[in-house]
DNA sequence: TCCGCAGTTTACGTCAACGTTAACTTTGTG
DNA sequence: CACAAAGTTAACGTTGACGTAAACTGCGGA
């Protein structure tokens, strides 16, 4: 179903092919179908993973040891091929509880940062208005005494 | 005044001595004083530096290389002993335009970050209220069948 | 059927941002 | 003033996240 090659992928998301087979290496992104000859092939589920990593990276600054424990906890859960079906009710309960927890570290940690970056652009908007009263003075020099030394 | 010893800074601040350092040797926070014996000594002013240092790092993601040329653009408008102070009426507009280029773009790249972000939140909502509908039903097959199989 | 491009594995290379160790010096407190 | 704790320079080591090169294979169009 619509399953795309490698390279496409890398152009589409913006990272290279080698980065891609990486991520498989590590098992934190292993492609859902091959083809006859044994290359990789990507799915739009694929892809999506392949965002959610770069975002928990880029955004969050985690490594990829620490988004490979996040992404499993959450593949548990969802558990397409996984533990969820077969398991028991207590163990259900014990992974859905283990993704309800790291899904609220993730969310305390998206507002520490939203409140950090809040900060930063209220100093930054300090700075620009400084800057434009700074301009402002430089315009009446220029204007006012423009060869005086 | 007060000016503070490296060990100290590196506690305050979360990094390590060596950090600091790396950062003098860089040219990004050259401590403004010295004891006589030659031993670093970080004033306010340092410490503040530092803080800057390590959120255009963490919170944005520069590399060191980028934060030296941000931060020596706001220097020269700063011009503490620097070029500000004895410069021609042009030249200050120029330095103080370029400061001004550089706030702009950090401010746009927090806002993209928050952006980012925000869409980020939205989706690990969703997922902790899918959570809690799934936790629901396991608490009634619980309650339902217990020992149905 | 042949060609060329895209993909594959294997393996070594790179680079930023420090960590660590060694040998030595300063600092400040009893 | 002695001495432990903290600092200094110089140099080499480490690590994560890929980049790059080589040698080989699979696949779609002329």
């Amino acid at each position: 179903m619509t399953a795309v090659r490698i390279g496409e992928v890398a152009e589409r998301v913006g990272v290279s092919a080698r980065t891609l087979r990486y991520y498989g290496e590590l098992g934190l992104l292993v492609p859902s179908e091959h083809s006859s000859g044994g290359a990789r092939r990507y799915t739009e589920g694929d892809v999506a993973r392949l965002q959610r990593i770069r975002e928990l990276q880029e955004l969050l600054g985690f490594d990829l040891l620490e988004i490979g424990e996040i992404l499993r906890g959450e593949d548990r859960l969802a558990g397409i091929r996984g533990e969820w079906s077969e398991a028991s009710l207590p163990r259900r309960r014990q992974i859905l509880e283990e993704a309800g927890a790291i899904n609220l570290r993730l969310r305390e940690l998206v507002g520490a940062k939203q409140a950090r970056l809040a900060g930063m652009l209220g100093e930054l908007e300090d700075r620009a208005r400084l800057y434009r009263v700074r301009a402002g003075e430089l315009a009446a020099e220029e204007q006012d005494g423009p060869q005086l030394s």
